[in-house]
DNA sequence: CTATTTCATACTGATTTAGTAGGAATTATA
DNA sequence: TATAATTCCTACTAAATCAGTATGAAATAG
């Protein structure tokens, strides 16, 4: 049940820029991978999902690098890891034409549990949008001020 | 994110034995096996777990197979899914000792969204039972008659 | 022109997955 | 008591996947 590192380190990523572009500068491969300790070469090739995706924007060249290609609020978390994630699904009979060829599918039981899981994060991530994940909490009390 | 053939064959296999050992027969490997299409090597392994930590009983020899360990109400997800899946969490992380020993730890936002994850997941896992799981969907109308 | 950056493709070592193999121990039944 | 049916135990293995490296081309600001 464990996500790759290109879950884990694009989201990282994909954070670490909206979070550093906010004058419209562009954030770079080299800045994103010392601050988040990451591999340079891998992360070209863990931003490149994003890119092609258009979550992000890029420019090339000196000064160059990253911005978010939308609105942080537009964009939800099962935009990013469906991108990144070769399958987000917990079985491979999550996709009905798999279901269809399995030589159990009509006596199956099991599978029942698949979809609720499956629900479950599914529902987590698509409420869950990037400006939920960097805006800063409001802790208890602070709100009065 | 994908569960690996351990968790999806291990809970078809007590799923089985629920439902084949209701006269309080044993249900052995190779009627498992060739009703759910599983390699009858491979199960031996799978169910060795779920004996190994008294989900199901054994007894050996002629007539010997496997029954449950406990009523299958008093047998949840979480409990066969932990037993069966090396690790049920989706980031290495959700391990409090491994989260503060890295290195990103206290500027790492993505973690929100792990645990997030996590708690949905084994919320569905804790609340359904394996009696859940195998008995019969009351359809529509049914109940009134 | 040059330094800095993304972009594209190919390669690789290590680890994990999904089994297989061989045989010992136990037990019901004839 | 012999036999067939079963679980139990340990070791092995081919193939796939993962996590990352390597090389260099293309674009662009100054």
């Amino acid at each position: 049940m464990k996500l790759s590192t290109k879950g884990e380190y694009g989201l990282r990523a994909i954070i670490d820029i909206a979070e550093n572009s906010k004058n419209g500068e562009y954030v770079s491969i080299s800045d994103i991978s010392t601050r988040q300790k990451i591999s340079d070469r891998y992360l070209e090739k863990i931003i490149a999902k994003l890119k092609k995706s258009g979550l992000v924007k890029s420019s090339r060249g000196v000064n160059g690098g990253y911005i978010l290609g939308k609105d942080p609020k537009c964009i939800n978390m099962f935009d990013i890891l469906s991108v990144l994630e070769d399958n987000i699904d917990v079985t491979e009979c999550m996709d009905i034409h798999v279901f269809e060829k399995c030589n159990n599918h009509y006596t199956c039981k099991a599978r029942k549990l698949w979809v609720k899981i499956n629900e479950a994060v599914e529902n987590v991530l698509k409420n869950t949008t990037l400006l939920d994940m960097i805006k800063q909490e409001i802790k208890k009390g602070e709100e009065i001020e």
